[in-house]
DNA sequence: CACGACTCCTGCTGGC
DNA sequence: TGCCAGCAGGAGTCGT
């Protein structure tokens, strides 16, 4: 389910429960996720320290270091569609599809996935920089950091001269600018008045400029709307944790425009739905 | 290279 | 009420 709001929010929920702590075992129940988790995890992870929490578009970055505070390498998570990471007691029973334990010195670093759309890989020292990762090295720039804060108008614009696929397409390509799924593409060029079918190439600077705060806009509000679930993500087995905005035309075809009261449509873009105001976005 | 179709998996929902 | 086809918020891979 997570597009990039919902990864930043289990990100700050998980962050302070377990930076700096010591990690005293792993337990992968079912390692068949989207790639195979590595079956030698254990091996690099136990006993090493929690540095750093961060994430890059929608992969959250756990940095582990050892005792002598020497970097040991990067735990890669993906939530796919469906998946959670929750910090629990230690005595927290397993139910289906809590897929791997990670358990730290005062707590217990939960991995859940039905769908297994998501993933947990690990980068090593021996593979170089993270950035330079095959899943992260061909993402687009962070929406709500620089350069895309001061420039992202532009950078729209140049990225897309000459590209002929649908600015929807594009957006969720990610290799733009990361973090825009299904339902945030749809609502920013909602917010952008932009049809979602228009070949990304021949949309000009000043729409872009529009797209730009839009999608920071849409991104930081959900984010913001999310802090109020924090805490979902410590001690709570249950609760999705997960939080919706109030939604101007994603999942609401058929029903009055919020702006002019046109009906709104749905259409299939590349194998997903699609939602705009036929009115508001040309 | 750019683009679009297809794919992985389980769980729910909407229509009959 | 019960059944089941179809669809779900991601993204890599493949064929054209």
């Amino acid at each position: 389910m997570p597009e990039l709001p919902e990864v930043e929010v289990t990100r700050l929920g998980i962050k302070p429960y377990i930076e700096g702590r010591r990690i005293d075992a792993i337990l992968v129940r079912n390692g068949d996720l989207r790639w195979p988790v590595p079956v030698g995890l254990h091996k690099d992870l136990t006993g090493t320290w929690i540095k750093t929490v961060t994430r890059r578009g929608k992969f959250i970055l756990i940095g582990l270091m050892d005792a002598g505070q020497n970097d040991r390498g990067t735990l890669m998570v993906h939530l796919g569609m469906t998946g959670t990471l929750r910090v629990l007691q230690g005595d927290t029973p397993a139910q289906l599809h809590d897929h791997i334990d990670i358990r730290l010195q005062d707590n217990l670093l939960r991995y859940r996935d039905p769908r297994r759309f998501g993933a947990v890989l690990w980068h090593g020292l021996e593979d170089g920089p993270i950035a330079n990762n095959r899943h992260l090295r061909d993402l687009g720039v962070e929406p709500l950091m620089s350069p895309f804060i001061e420039s992202g108008g532009e950078i729209l614009y140049r990225q897309t001269r000459g590209r002929s696929a649908p600015i929807k397409q594009i957006l969720l390509a990610g290799q733009i600018v990361v973090g825009v799924g299904n339902i945030y593409a749809s609502e920013s060029l909602f917010r952008a008045g932009i049809n979602p079918k228009t070949a990304a190439g021949r949309i000009g600077l000043e729409r872009y400029w529009r797209l730009a705060g839009a999608i920071q806009d849409v991104l930081a509000a959900a984010i913001q709307k999310g802090g109020s679930t924090l805490r979902d993500f410590v001690g709570s087995d249950g609760a999705s944790g997960y939080f919706q905005l109030d939604y101007f035309v994603y999942d609401r075809a058929g029903q009055p425009c919020r702006v002019c009261g046109t009906t709104i449509r749905a259409i299939r873009q590349g194998q997903r739905s699609s939602f705009y105001c036929p009115k508001c976005q040309k």
